[in-house]
DNA sequence: GGCGGTCGTCAAGAACCGATCAAGACGAAC
DNA sequence: GTTCGTCTTGATCGGTTCTTGACGACCGCC
C-alpha cells in the first residue's frame, strides 16, 4: 500500500485532497499543523509528502529542511504564493515540487505519480533474505542456502520452507501450512507435509535437516539457533 | 563536470537558458531539433535534460518516452501551453518537471538543482548499454551483439531480453516479465514466455542460448558470468 | 503385548510445466 | 492489394513435480 501524508490547515482543501487521493487507491494521513506534520514523519515514514506552505505553526520549508535531515521522502509543495523567491527557497531546502495554488487535482496526482516513480526505481539495495541460522532464503530470487552451499528446492518445497523461515522458531500448525502452500481447500491433507518435509529435510542435508522438525499433533518449526 | 543538454528550437531562448546555465557553471549541450536531442541522448547522457516540448520535427513526449527506454535522466519539460492534460501526458511519460513558459530564470535553475540533487543521491551511472558477460544490449539503438556478433532480434525478443539484461543473475518472475514486455493484462500468458525464450536462445546461439534459463515454476533469470 | 494414532520414507502413476515446431492471424510498408 | 515480418495460438514431446498409496518406526494407552 502507497502511504500519502497531506500536510495543510485548511479542512476544506485537506478533505479535497484526501478525497482525490483516495479515489486513486492511495493510503492518504493527514495533518492540520506542523507539529503533527513532524510527529508523524519521525515514527512512519509515508512514500510521498504533499505539504502546503501556508501552516498556521510553523513555516512549510523549515518541515522541509527538517524532514531532509533524516529522510528522502519526495515532498510536493503547495503554496498560494506565486513568489519566486519563495520558490527558490523551498526548492533549494528539500521541496521535489512546487506547485502554486489553485491548482488541478490531475496535474497533482501526476506530479504524486512522478515522485512515487522516482522512489520505486532507486529501490536497488540488496535482497530481502531471510535467515535462520546457516540457512538462507533469498525471497526474489527464490534461492536457498544452507552453509553457503546453494539447496535445490521445487516450487512448493521452497514456499514450505520459505513459511517456515519466516517465523523462525515457531510452529506453525498443520493448517497454516497447508494454507500458505497449498492455499485453502487442503486442511486436511497433512500427508503432503510429511512428505514435503521429509524432502527438505534430505535437500537441507544431515545437519541442515535437523533445524525442521515437527511438534507431534500440531506442526512443524524450523529450530532457531540463535535463540537456545 | 555536470552536464546539461538544452533542446529547443527558438534561438533566442536556446541562447538565454545557455548563457544561465553556464554562468551557474554548468555544462551546457544544445539542440535545436528531436532529432539531434535524439542523437546526442544516444551516445552521451548528459545530467540533466532541459526540453521544450514545442518542436519543430517532433513531438516532445515522444522524446520523453523515448529517452525512457532506456535512461532515467531527468528531464525537465518547457512548455508554452498550460494545458492540463499536456501536462498530465507528459509527467506520466517519463518527463520529471514541467515548466509553463513564461518562466523565470530563478526558478528554472532551482528545478535543475531538485533534479541533480536527486541524481547525486542514487549514484546510478547510465550507461545505455547493458552487458552480461558477452552479451551486449545498446538500447537507444535497440543492438544486441553477443561475442560481438550481431543478433538480430524482433521487439518483443528484444524487449524481453532486455528486461532481463537490467537484473543479471536475478529470477524475474513470469508476472514481471509479461506486465514489463506485454503489458498489464497479460499475467497468464506464460506461453508467451516459452514461446520467445526459445527463439531467443536460437538466435543467441549455442553458447549464448545457455545463459536464458528457466526456474522452474517461478519465471526466468540470465546467468551473469561474473558472478559465478 | 496388542492397538490406534502419528510420523517418516519410498516409489509409481498422474498431472503439470517447459521447450520446440509450425501454422494461422494480424499489421505495417510498399 | 500484396508482401513481408511479427505476434499469437495450437499441438506435441520430454521431463519434472505433485499426488497418492504402501509400509515400517515410534509413542502412549489400554
Amino acid at each position: 500500500m502507497t502511504t500519502i501524508l497531506v500536510v495543510d490547515d485548511e479542512p476544506a482543501i485537506l478533505r479535497t485532497l484526501k478525497a482525490g487521493l483516495t479515489a486513486r487507491g492511495y493510503e492518504v494521513v493527514t495533518a492540520a499543523t506542523g507539529r503533527a506534520a513532524l510527529n508523524i514523519l519521525t515514527s512512519q515514514i509515508p512514500d510521498a509528502v504533499v505539504l502546503d506552505l501556508g501552516l498556521g505553526d510553523m513555516d512549510g520549508v523549515d518541515i522541509c529542511r527538517a524532514v531532509r535531515s533524516w529522510s528522502e521522502v519526495p515532498i510536493i509543495v503547495l503554496s498560494a504564493e506565486d513568489s519566486e523567491h519563495r520558490k527558490v527557497v523551498a526548492l533549494d531546502e528539500g521541496a521535489d515540487d512546487y506547485i502554486t495554488k489553485p491548482f488541478s487535482m490531475p496535474e497533482l496526482l501526476a506530479r504524486v505519480r512522478v515522485a512515487l516513480r522516482r522512489r520505486g526505481s532507486t529501490t536497488d539495495e540488496d535482497d530481502p533474505v531471510l535467515r535462520c541460522g546457516q540457512l538462507h532464503i533469498d525471497l526474489p530470487r527464490h534461492a536457498v542456502t544452507f552453509a553457503g552451499e546453494p539447496v535445490e528446492l521445487t516450487p512448493k518445497e521452497f514456499a514450505m520452507l520459505a513459511a517456515l523461515t519466516r517465523y523462525p522458531g515457531r510452529v506453525l500448525t498443520h493448517r497454516t501450512l497447508l494454507h500458505e502452500v497449498w492455499g485453502p481447500g487442503y486442511d486436511t491433507e497433512t500427508h503432503y507435509l510429511r512428505v514435503y518435509a521429509s524432502q527438505i529435510r534430505k535437500k537441507l542435508g544431515p545437519v541442515g535437516g535437523q533445524m525442521l522438525v515437527s511438534e507431534p499433533g500440531i506442526g512443524y518449526r524450523l529450530l532457531d539457533p540463535s535463540e537456545e
